[in-house]
DNA sequence: GATATACTTGCATGATGACGCAATCACGCA
DNA sequence: TGCGTGATTGCGTCATCATGCAAGTATATC
């Protein structure tokens, strides 16, 4: 039998550093960082929303900034892997990559509460546990 | 029956700016920009794999930064609604809100997927459907 | 009350990044 | 080949932010 000292999960930070878990693969700063500008997740909602390909120029008219503005910004989301982008003649189309980023986002769910020494769903986070 | 024109959700980004969806409220630039730098996702991933509350001296020893400055980024994913605090005498507790933050995740998932005009899994996110 | 421990906050600095303008590139069309 | 539209890139500027040091606050112990 396992005594109370020899709990699941129960490190030091500083082991827990060293330790490696598949959240540390899925906590990839880059990714969170695109999404960390709010021009950027307005243009990303817009076109998520928007529900199909879109030309640079027809995004730029939901957002007041400059077209080379939104282009950098596209540019950097599809870099991030949460749009994907197709080149058809001089137009550039951007879609949202909504499978990939709702799996990406799942399996970042199930990283975290495999670290919760709990197991999933241990109430609200208050996790002394 | 409807035609090929009036397809669910195909619609410009300047309507789609104006149209609320789940997805707005999730998308928040704020709670994302906490995740966008390399120093605290460290922390916040040796906090999550630690699996227990710890004091703010504790889990510097994991970083190579100063004491000062885990204090801020630990005070800055509180607010974000990734950590909680508790005090005890002169120590102060931090913890992941594993469940909180798994259930948010899961919910943006959901929020996009729900904007994919072929609904959920249409495969690799190509969707020009 | 004095001292030590645990943490927070003020301040200066350096780095990163968002933005607009202008120039340039890419492609279609006459 | 020249022109127009759509998009990207270079550059300067301004704001934000991460960091370390130093000073300050809070709590436990002697």
């Amino acid at each position: 039998m396992m005594t109370q000292s020899r709990k699941r999960g129960a490190i030091s930070p500083k082991q827990a550093a060293r330790r490696r878990a598949p959240l540390d693969a899925m906590l990839d700063a880059g990714r969170f960082k695109a999404l960390g500008d709010p021009t950027r997740v307005r243009l990303l909602a817009c076109l998520a929303k928007c529900g199909r390909a879109c030309g640079v120029t027809e995004i730029a008219e939901c957002c007041a900034v400059d077209l080379s503005v939104v282009s950098r910004h596209l540019s950097l989301l599809r870099r991030a892997g949460l749009l994907e982008v197709e080149k058809q003649g001089r137009i550039v189309l951007y879609s949202v990559r909504y499978g990939d980023w709702a799996e990406a986002l799942r399996a970042l769910a199930d990283a975290i509460e495999a670290c919760c020494p709990a197991g999933a769903r241990c109430g609200g986070g208050r996790c002394g546990c």
